[in-house]
DNA sequence: CTGAAAGCGCTTACAG
DNA sequence: CTGAAAGCGCTTACAG
């Protein structure tokens, strides 16, 4: 490999010192009072020969490296692959690049993965937190480290984050229910505390309460394997007879519940209605196609690089910690119309 | 924040060099004979000050970052990111880390991408590499940095790459049509002249000449609307009355077409059968369920990490390039079964 | 067994 | 207007 073209090289070459290209490569030149003619001669020797500092050795000595860390749940569900890749976008766009990793919902993990990000030094982190990682994130804001939490937050914890509002999202979609004459509404959720559920249980309550409804819900445990899930799903429903309607808290478990009921033999909507939480492309070319809660992914993802950008940019390290709450969209479809058949 | 600590400032705290310490931190201390007191001494003292050193100075002076560079297509496609997701575990597992983008299949962008992944020094590249690309892998290899291709592969250029076996897979799911007497095969693929692509064509071409069959192809302009295409298929549907089986060469266009059946009044499989090429979560839920060729993402993505590591482990860095061609597996579903109804 | 010193390739406070 | 020098925090060839 040709030995790559240092600043060094380019004074020897040119004949000046590497503060001057350092400066004129930096945009400086006016600042430092730079003759314009040597400014240019630089600027055209280095596209000449295409030098391109080290990032490596700038980094080193700035401090910076233009690197953001996103930690996700898991980078291959469809919605932190669709946040992962606008994100991308927008953050090429200031001229960060992205490290990623998943952090499979494991506090321990986390912990690990926070530290080797800390080792690299990466200028801000966007994380989707598991639970228990409270002290953690408040070490980073302590030290003084822009720190995005996305899709859930920490009551205790004074941080920035980007969540969807999950209360009203499900308070809506359990309303439209009860509009729709629906006057058993099941309510399927994964067993965790996390403020995203936390938030989506309560609304469906709130809304159950506001009818005078009776709440029936069945907590899966996480780490089921999809046999026992299916078992759950189908022991509940079986028990549950007067149900008309089920409102999934996430779209994996809405495809298994929808599983189930097709094993069941029950027809959607007429037998069941089916709203799921987190919308997905399979629910719309499913037949019959699902009623869905939408979440904005791309402005999710917009906020949160936004968010996270005004940090990195601002002069303290005192920063300002912005709690940013986007409303959901209901996409109604077949599943919940029971009347248009 | 708190001055994170160097290996000066533990020299001087230990009265030792920082020599000494830096042989002790990277293993090498039975190797330098130093004395096990003085390496006890300080494992101990560094494990409790929690120092970590600072990977970018290392990464300067050893010239390593420990990092990968991986761009795919698009990191929200469900191939792409369960690729990345598998990509990530086993790169950890080494100590690597992940940097991604997504070249959108775009010839410039890609090269953008490559110049700033080079200038941040990554050891090593996994790329789905868009056409017009050749050069610049050859670039690459030429100044000695280890490269996979993936998921396609240049006939010209002598690069490592990692394949599903596009050809034979392709010809097994036209063959298993043949045999369950489907006779008029329609095939469906992107205006693409890739690896990928050309090999499914010939796949699907072979399999209907040895048994006489009459080709019928239409090629989907890659960049068009999902409306757009929605209208090339329901006209090639229409102009093509006796066609009894379509093959879709990605799984996009299978949801495209799937739905463009539906729009038609054609019924999966009594009307027309179908098969889509890469298998996705919604194949397995939707009524019916959709026969589809499934990659092994996970043997892809192990394949790919396991050439790329042999290449950074290796002393030369003129490699041998591995040239790895996985089967697929066809997964029969409803969409093909007519007998069973 | 251990350390002083040079080097990786940048930036920037300071001096003139 | 421009440059010599110190510094970022590591590694390692060399010397003893």
């Amino acid at each position: 490999m040709a030995k790559k073209l240092s600043i060094r090289d380019i004074a020897n070459e040119l004949n000046i010192s590497k503060t001057t290209i350092s400066f004129i490569l930096n945009g400086k030149a006016r600042e430092k009072r730079i003759s314009d003619v040597l400014t240019e001669k630089v600027l055209k020797y280095v596209a000449e020969k295409g030098y391109k500092p080290n990032q490596l050795a700038k980094s080193l000595s700035t401090g910076k490296t233009m690197i953001i860390g996103l930690m996700v749940e898991k980078i291959s569900d469809y919605f932190f692959a669709q946040m992962a890749y606008h994100v991308e976008e927008l953050a090429y766009d200031s001229g960060y690049k992205i490290l990623y990793c998943s952090t499979d919902n494991d506090l321990l993990k986390t912990r690990e993965l926070i530290s080797l990000f800390r080792d690299r030094h990466v200028d801000g982190y966007i994380i989707t937190p598991p639970a228990g990682l409270e002290k953690d994130v408040q070490a980073l804001i302590d030290d003084g480290l822009p720190v995005v939490l996305f899709d859930r937050y920490f009551e205790d914890v004074d941080s920035s984050y980007v969540v969807l509002d999950n209360y009203k999202a499900s308070y809506d979609a359990v309303k439209y229910l009860t509009q729709k004459q629906f006057k058993n509404i099941g309510f399927i959720e994964l067993d965790s505390d996390q403020s995203q559920m936390k938030d989506r249980r309560n609304g469906y309550l709130k809304a159950l309460q506001e009818s005078d409804l009776v709440p029936m819900v069945l907590r899966v445990p996480f780490s089921n394997s999809p046999d026992k899930t299916m078992k759950h799903l189908i022991d509940f429903i079986e028990q549950n007879k007067n149900m008309d309607a089920l409102f999934f808290a996430t779209n994996y478990l809405a495809f298994e519940g929808v599983k189930a009921l097709g094993k069941l033999k029950f027809k959607i909507p007429q037998d069941m209605a089916v709203i799921a939480f987190d919308d997905h492309q399979a629910f719309d070319i499913y037949t019959p196609t699902i009623t869905a809660v939408a979440q904005p992914i791309d402005e999710l993802a917009k906020k949160s690089i936004h968010t996270l950008l005004n940090m990195l940019n601002s002069q303290s390290t005192v920063y300002k910690q912005e709690k940013v709450i986007v409303p959901a969209n209901l996409i109604i479809r077949d599943s919940t119309e029971k009347n248009n058949l």
